[in-house]
DNA sequence: TTTTTCCCGTACGGTACCGTACGGTCATGG
DNA sequence: CCATGACCGTACGGTACCGTACGGGAAAAA
């Protein structure tokens, strides 16, 4: 339809965050020049014009999804008072904060297509930014550093399948994410063995 | 090359297992007619014979995998004498047998499309049947009905987990899964809360 | 052997996409 | 006011794939 006004210059990231949505939606083959320029109300004309071809779009919007699909979460987590409490916050934010929604399926789309060569140096770094992060607050817990990493990497690998679960099988998981589910979840991953169950106040 | 005399007749099974290599190797967007028929040496010719279109050889490929990927582990599970160990041998068959191998590779590109109308519903069957399978182990330990469940879809969302993160970003796992990484993570998630450490003899 | 059925190859039209060439427009600043 | 460069549309060729039409050969039946 007509969109009187709205019919602006668009600018690089214009294209880039649309790509990102595109990825969301159907996967990284679903970055397509012209479907995309159709969804933006331009042609093919624009794109050329701020991108030499298909893969640079594509870099552009992995790059525009490392920036901001990385930060939010850790800084909310990063609110909380002790290590613990973030530890808590960062698995629940991650588990029912983000089911369902965009950036929970470009995650699940990217991993699809992790082998990449545009997508596999930027799922390595996020990966290992995000379990370095989960290690330290274990290591803020007085857990020792070798054991840290494990853990970190069991409590990743949780959210990782939980994550996929959602997305593929969301009927396997118990109906409501407020019942107990999430709370047993919690208690078996987050809690490192060598401390009581009891958190602090 | 020159196929020497073995040109033989191909049969609808022989497409499926080629459809099956294929989503392998790029996803489900790799079923397509032609280059599966160049690879088996034939012609679309051929396919339409056997196939309606391409989705009934996606539907076919499909029954293939659903059929053959979900016993074998189950049997050799099965072999052990009891249901820890059977728990155990299963895990670790799951994680440390199928890293990397073509059904791995399979099941991951099959969970990137698990939206795919054709997919979803296998994909629901078999993830069903695999939790209710592990429930029943939980349940012999003496695990009650729903903390059973509970159990096992923490059990199996690890594994999900662990095939992801083998297959997108495999340098942040330990450089060899014969380490104790492995015991570890048997340790937290096989172990039931309520049993012992040490396991019936 | 002849005939029928099965199986496959060739050739074609249609679609969706990538990338290029080039011309047109519109906002500036000189 | 008009020229320059940023920005975009149109038109084109090329590729890869889906699906159809049809003919021909090989195997099985008669």
């Amino acid at each position: 339809m007509a969109d009187e006004k709205t019919r602006r210059r668009l600018s690089a990231q214009d294209w880039a965050r649309a790509a990102l949505e595109a990825i969301g939606e159907g996967g990284l083959a679903a970055v397509a020049v012209e479907p995309i320029a159709a969804r933006l109300g331009a042609t093919k004309g624009s794109f050329y014009w701020h991108f030499g071809n298909r893969d640079a779009l594509v870099a552009a919007s992995l790059d525009l999804w490392e920036r901001e699909h990385t930060e939010a979460v850790v800084e909310r987590a990063e609110a909380e008072p002790d290590a613990r409490a973030k530890l808590r916050r960062l698995f629940t934010d991650v588990t029912v904060g983000t089911t369902r929604t965009a950036g929970n399926r470009i995650e699940v789309a990217l991993l699809a297509t992790a082998s990449h060569p545009l997508v596999a140096p930027a799922m390595a770094r996020i990966t290992e930014r995000r379990i370095a992060y989960v290690t330290r607050l274990y290591e803020e817990l007085g857990v020792p550093a070798e054991r840290a990493r494990r853990q970190a990497l069991l409590a990743f690998t949780t959210w990782l399948g939980h994550t996929q679960l959602v997305h593929a099988t969301p009927d396997v998981l118990p109906d409501d994410d407020t019942s107990g589910y999430l709370d047993f979840v919690l208690d078996e991953v987050v809690t490192p063995e060598g401390l009581g169950g009891a958190a602090a106040p």
